[in-house]
RNA sequence: UCACUAGACUGCG
């Protein structure tokens, strides 16, 4: 039963919860770690109907089971049924299931319910603190979460990254570069990981800090940090907005994994720089590989075309957008593609792609 | 063997 539910958790971060779902039903004996497991792979993966069903059919269910449901409609900003299963709960309430809700009410700009639980909750564990301190950041209160960043102990890289990456959502970017520094020279134990670097990579793109990109560059090869695919596309982003693109280029070709955002960082990193047609052109190859485009993809390519001034190349990525990859434009690609008709002088074009939006234009 | 907290690529202004 140890194997099936470790295979069963295995489809689920891959997430192919067809066969996950196909190994539950066939599997003579499951506990209810194998529920569990296949509840939390459905959260992870959206379809939290699903998950409930399945919640709904437990005869047992733990305080695992519980936190795995609760935390799933905190995410997807439920508050009210996350509350009301949270009420409704029967057993220990651990710090895991109060973590959840503090950042759901936060994600929701709930703050003051955020700190109210937070204020309320009988044991609070580092993830407490850290969720707090995001709650805050995410809200646009920086010095208060700074405060309880400096009132906690036993700080964790989440802490760190929470508050880092907090300065760099309000603007504060020098802070950010600031605090990284201070995390990095304090003999702590705790070293940046990926995600601390990736958040202070686009702070350095943000403020075209290149030399201290380059440090982290340099740091990641030090300490042999695999440059994974999002680590790659954060340091390929970060030398376009630097200016330096044709880095940008080396990097990307030298990745051997190259995940969407990697292409997008590339595509968007040559658009900014000016160089349209490189940028299509990659766009391009991203296609003649097969790899799959998403929305943001997409506003490389019309920022390109924008740049550019290559009108029907934008209008037929445009339209392709939603014709041949489903992926439904919105605000920021209606901005681009007015922004390019208006330039090129085609103002009628222009508003007549406004009226055609199907939001209200902000 | 299962649940919580940080996340880069996101137009113009």
């Amino acid at each position: 039963i140890f194997v099936v539910n470790t295979v069963l958790k295995m489809y689920t971060v891959f997430g192919d919860l067809k066969s996950a779902q196909r190994l539950f039903d066939i599997s003579p004996n499951l506990d209810i770690v194998s529920w569990n497991t296949l509840i939390d792979g459905y959260v992870k993966s959206g379809a939290i109907k699903l998950a409930r069903s399945l919640f709904d059919k437990m005869g047992e269910r733990n305080e695992i089971t519980w936190t795995a449901m609760i935390s799933g409609y905190a995410k997807t900003g439920s508050m009210d049924v996350a509350q009301s299963l949270f009420d409704r709960m029967p057993i220990c309430r651990n710090p895991v299931t109060w973590n959840s809700m503090i950042s759901g009410y936060a994600k929701c700009g709930l703050l003051s319910l955020a700190r109210k639980l937070f204020d309320e909750m009988p044991f609070r564990n580092t993830a407490s603190w850290n969720a707090m301190i995001s709650s805050y950041a995410h809200n646009g209160e920086v010095e208060l979460a700074r405060s309880l960043f400096d009132k906690m102990q036993d700080k964790d890289v989440f802490s760190w990254s929470c508050m880092i990456s907090g300065y760099a959502q309000n603007n504060r970017g020098r802070n950010a570069l600031g605090l990284f520094k201070e995390m990095v020279q304090t003999r702590n134990g705790i070293r940046p990981n990926e995600v601390t670097l990736m958040s202070v990579l686009s702070v350095c793109g943000h403020l075209a800090a290149l030399d201290q990109g380059k440090w982290i560059h340099a740091y990641i090869g030090r300490n042999k940090m695999r440059l994974s695919d999002n680590l790659g596309a954060a340091l390929i982003d970060m030398y376009a907005k630097c200016g330096c693109v044709h880095t940008s280029v080396e990097i990307f070709w030298k990745l051997d994994h190259k995940n969407v955002s990697t292409w997008n960082a590339l595509i968007t990193g040559l658009a900014v720089n000016g160089l349209a047609h490189e940028a299509l052109k990659t766009f391009e190859e991203m296609q003649r590989l097969k790899a799959k485009p998403n929305s943001i993809t997409f506003l490389g390519v019309l920022m390109a075309c924008c740049h550019g001034g290559l009108v029907e190349d934008g209008l037929r990525h445009f339209r392709s957008m939603s014709k041949n990859y489903d992926i439904q434009p919105e605000m920021k690609h209606y901005g681009c593609v007015v922004d390019l008709l208006a330039r090129a002088g085609l103002l009628e074009e222009a508003q007549e792609m406004v009226r055609s939006m199907s939001m209200k234009p902000d």
